[in-house]
DNA sequence: AGTGATATGTTATATTATTACATCTATGGA
DNA sequence: TCCATAGATGTAATAATATAACATATCACT
């Protein structure tokens, strides 16, 4: 989970990194799923930092190993880890980050730095829990929950 | 402000657009801004329906009453109307629609349903709260929120 | 090895949004 | 009233994001 140190630009990024890769064999393992060179290389990309990355960003760096990658290439790859829950999409940027708390249940709203562009997942279970009392008094069956903030992270606000 | 009926099929939507309307005169009165023809009428097209609409179908709507209008001009009038508020934007639709309260300060949540397509801003004042408290806790210091929940509404989901 | 399901390759195109620059219009001050 | 100027609109081009359709390849199981 991620907790408040590793909104630090501090934190030691090679472990969270490395942590987010090996949760995600986990994972794909129990569900059964296939975590392909591909897809893997693509995680890979974007966890190589917490700022979100764009599609297009991700088939940039991805073609400078297999030129002829195509758009699709990696919407496909984003498409089965977000199934999975290994990436998720930011809506208000049209971008994505790379999950690091995959291997559980988790209710997180999204902090987006506008300065640095540091995108960091934060768990907001009391806030769900709201959102879902509130569904309950409208009779709406929520499906999707889509929580972010954007404003000015710890290192940048001042 | 919208309430529980609101979300109903049955309300009445004439009043209800028509009091949007009035409200946004009176808010760009009072902002000092200027609420050209073009921008009135591209408020009325969201307005005569709770559906969100893409941008696109706005031009669609809007060329109808002049052919020579260009994405541009749907997305100025759509710039502008989000500054004053009277539009917010859906950032998991890539679609708009027209604010119901935009007299008010406002903390909402917006509700969309899946199946009618229907999108209610309900007032969410104590999830905003919580998002704040445990934004001070990261010390991150927001400036705008987006809380969107997908799913059925009370109409849909039976 | 054969079969079906899943993944990838390839091309094309759809959808959403912005940039750049020209022209027009509203508004306030001389 | 006329001018200056800021804001609004016109017009063309293009950028950025995302998907569709269909062919081929690979995996996993028998």
């Amino acid at each position: 989970m991620l907790d408040k140190t590793s909104i630090q630009s501090s934190h030691n990024h090679k472990n969270c990194m490395q942590h987010a890769l090996q949760a995600a064999e986990k994972v794909c393992k129990n569900k059964g799923v296939r975590l392909t060179s591909i897809r893997k290389r693509i995680l890979e990309l974007i966890c190589t930092s917490h700022k979100a990355m764009g599609a297009y960003g991700l088939l940039d760096l991805y073609k400078q190993e297999d030129p002829k990658a195509k758009p699709v290439t990696i919407y496909r790859a984003l498409d089965f880890l977000m199934d999975v829950g290994l990436v998720h999409k930011i809506e208000s940027l049209n971008a994505f980050i790379g999950c690091l708390q995959s291997e559980k249940q988790h209710q997180t709203a999204i902090f987006i730095c506008d300065n640095c562009k540091n995108a960091y997942e934060i768990d907001a279970s009391s806030v769900y829990e709201n959102l879902f009392t509130l569904s309950q008094s409208l009779q709406f069956k929520p499906q999707k929950l889509t929580i972010e903030l954007r404003g000015l992270c710890v290192n940048c606000r001042y």
